[in-house]
DNA sequence: CGTCAGCTTATTGTATACAAAGTGCATTCG
DNA sequence: CGAATGCACTTTGTATACAATAAGCTGACG
């Protein structure tokens, strides 16, 4: 992560999930290259990056924009993220060791004492729920679904998601979790991929109903 | 397409599904630059394009690579393009206009005649395979769909699979073809989904059939 | 007034030179 | 003789200058 082109690249990433480049906003190489601190070389390699990931768009005359999604695209990443995650949950059951197991239930226990404090610890839950995810991954053990996944996962109003869940819905996802975890136990993907596909969409619905909500407010603010 | 890069790209791409760059072997940007006649700059784009695409791999020293796909990859492709495609065409059947259901009966009855001759026209009856396929993934009408199921279909020894289809097998996917556009006539995403599960599902098992067969020689030659 | 042509400016694309980092070989020391 | 270390060379990364192209603006003409 020394490479300037890879500082420009989480430079830039952190910039546009933190809502400091808004979504619509054109970018310019070089402003971002001053922004960096380095030459608009590694810059034009980061955003290429982050077009492939889907955080830019282009428009036909290679203009860049920070991506702005719609409800509609929201919905329909979430459903490619339910199957994909499902299919995941599935290749993991019948690869998963005992040893990515424990570290899944000692995650879990994390989430559960980040919620079961007076105020909800959101930004801890978030972290263990993250690494409870990537190992499912790790078990799967496919680089192309990685990467898909990192598509639908990563973007920026998604991440949010947890931050919106009131506190019973941060609940259920931690017995969704401990479901997933007796699904590992039994080594029964299908199992795994049921649950898994239900734990996404409730997020979605979880999230959908925040939005609606707030509808009148720019998502940022809904989100801090 | 007429910017160096996309000249490059497309080169190198070319390359690696003629098997002119065989799987497996070091890429370097030099040596490509002049193959392209254009600089590095323009290769170094072309090559992070076609990582993305998972054409290329770079070791941990960042070095490139022409990927190589062991048959394990190749199944977990397949999957994931049953999964993503079947996905496709369900949105497909709740959006498809009958303009395009008339250029999928076209497409179609181009296939009938491709394999109707006394020698299959195999060339012509990919084009129109492909030309099917691209119909009902517009009428999809999601980009991220689209450049998911690019990761997974564009690949090169995928992309040979039809080459080693017997008469039947041909025959086979024409008649999943119709019964797609008669799922499509009536609008009934689960009955699209679940024939394009099978279509993909009996592809893979026919490459898998033919690769076994001729496991002794390399894919290409197989394949040619 | 509106609109269209041509120019000016802003922005991206490409080439090249140099810097940094990695690889492999040869030499030396245990 | 084997392993480790340093050096030469290969390959990729970055900066910068310049070229090409698209966008916006101004002024003239209908």
């Amino acid at each position: 992560m020394s490479r300037a082109s890879d500082r420009a690249y989480s430079h830039i990433r952190s910039m546009i999930l933190s809502g400091e480049l808004q979504p619509g906003v054109q970018i310019r190489e070089e402003a971002l290259a001053e922004l960096c601190g380095v030459s608009r070389t590694p810059v034009r390699d980061a955003l290429r990056r982050l077009e492939a990931e889907l955080f830019i768009r282009r428009n036909e005359s290679q203009r860049s924009f920070v991506a702005d999604w719609s409800l509609d695209d929201l919905e329909e990443a979430f459903q490619l993220r339910a199957m994909l995650e499902s299919h995941a949950a599935r290749r993991a059951a019948g690869r998963i060791s005992w040893d990515q197991i424990a570290r899944l239930r000692m995650h879990n226990t994390g989430i559960k004492q980040a919620i079961s404090a007076e105020t909800p610890d959101v930004p801890r839950f978030l972290d263990h729920n993250r690494q409870f995810h990537m190992i499912i991954l790790e078990a799967a053990a496919s680089d192309r679904l990685t990467g898909m996944l990192a598509q639908v996962i990563e973007q920026p109003v998604v991440m949010r998601t947890a931050l919106q869940y009131d506190l019973e819905n941060l609940m259920r996802s931690h017995h969704e979790h401990d479901e997933l975890l007796a699904a590992f136990d039994h080594r029964d993907g299908d199992w795994a991929a049921a649950v898994m596909t239900g734990h996404i969409r409730r997020a979605f619905h979880a999230y959908a109903e925040a939005h609606k909500k707030g509808a009148d407010q720019p998502l940022n603010e809904v989100a801090a």
